[in-house]
DNA sequence: TTGAAAGTTTAGCATAGGCTAAGTTATATG
DNA sequence: CATATAACTTAGCCTATGCTAAACTTTCAA
């Protein structure tokens, strides 16, 4: 298996890749929650249940079993029947994704895409987007448009 | 509730986006197999299981399992113990993946981020471009750099 | 030609993230 | 203040995507 001498190193190199697209999609539901949650909060006073299950278009059931999740990992608080808060670590979390999510949209609208396509597409990219890039996106901002 | 009384049509639109995006991970795997399968197709003349398992950086099994779908979904074609084929479908899904990647990996390069970024960006960043931003990128690329 | 190594498959488990249907609690209003 | 409606929860189902361990084929070399 000659073919087979030079196909472990670079498959390791390939592999990262694709480990961080499983790990950023792991945390890309929970940083959509908290800042929905978090935005529901500063829009109207409280988040509830309803209104995270209408803005992402899923089922009552879904949402309260995914905040049980969030709730063991710490991002909210919540009792029975009443609003959801989010934690220090929630908050922390919600800011970053607002931040990450509004150069995102700023950056393609920069780039030239319609209002529509660039709010559909940040809310895809955000989550996928590294540091450097994120950065990357800032500078091209600075010299082109806002 | 005066507060409700605006928040469906704006939900509506809303929860777009959020479909768009879990849409978007259902074909995600998907397009990574067929076009890791074309790719070591024409590396090596066959795609094997244990490569694929290799440079996706998962199990044998899970990609036997996965490999299942694909040929029920009618984009494989596979016979015990041999090795995988694409099927016209197949072909076509890869290459048009394959047009995605390079344009994403280029114009994140072309905005000045570094080689290994840009390599581990656009996997993630590929399948949640729309034709539009995918423009965009193109014509950007046509401005800038090559 | 046979047996060990390499590759493939099966079985069985877990978690995440969807759903519907049915039950429970809060609340607003007659 | 009683009750209808809205909101929330629970139960139980499904599929996708991961894993390990064990069984089965293929292939290569002695």
């Amino acid at each position: 298996m000659a073919l087979a001498t030079k196909k472990i190193p670079s498959a390791k190199l390939r592999s990262a890749a694709f480990k961080r697209v499983r790990a950023d999609h792991s945390a890309e539901l929970a940083g959509d929650y908290v800042e929905m949650i978090a935005d529901l909060i500063d829009e109207r006073g409280e988040a509830r249940c309803t209104d995270i299950a209408m803005r992402l278009g899923v089922a009552n059931a879904t949402v309260v079993k995914t905040l049980k999740r969030l709730q063991a990992a710490e991002l909210i608080t919540q009792e029975p029947y009443r609003a959801i808060f989010l934690t220090v670590e929630g908050w922390k979390m919600a800011e970053d994704g607002r931040r990450k999510h509004a150069i995102v949209e700023k950056f393609l609208l920069a780039l030239g895409v319609s209002q529509e396509t660039a709010r559909i597409d940040s809310e895809g990219i955000e989550h996928h987007v590294s540091t450097e890039t994120l950065r990357a996106m800032g500078k091209f901002l600075a010299r082109n448009g806002s």
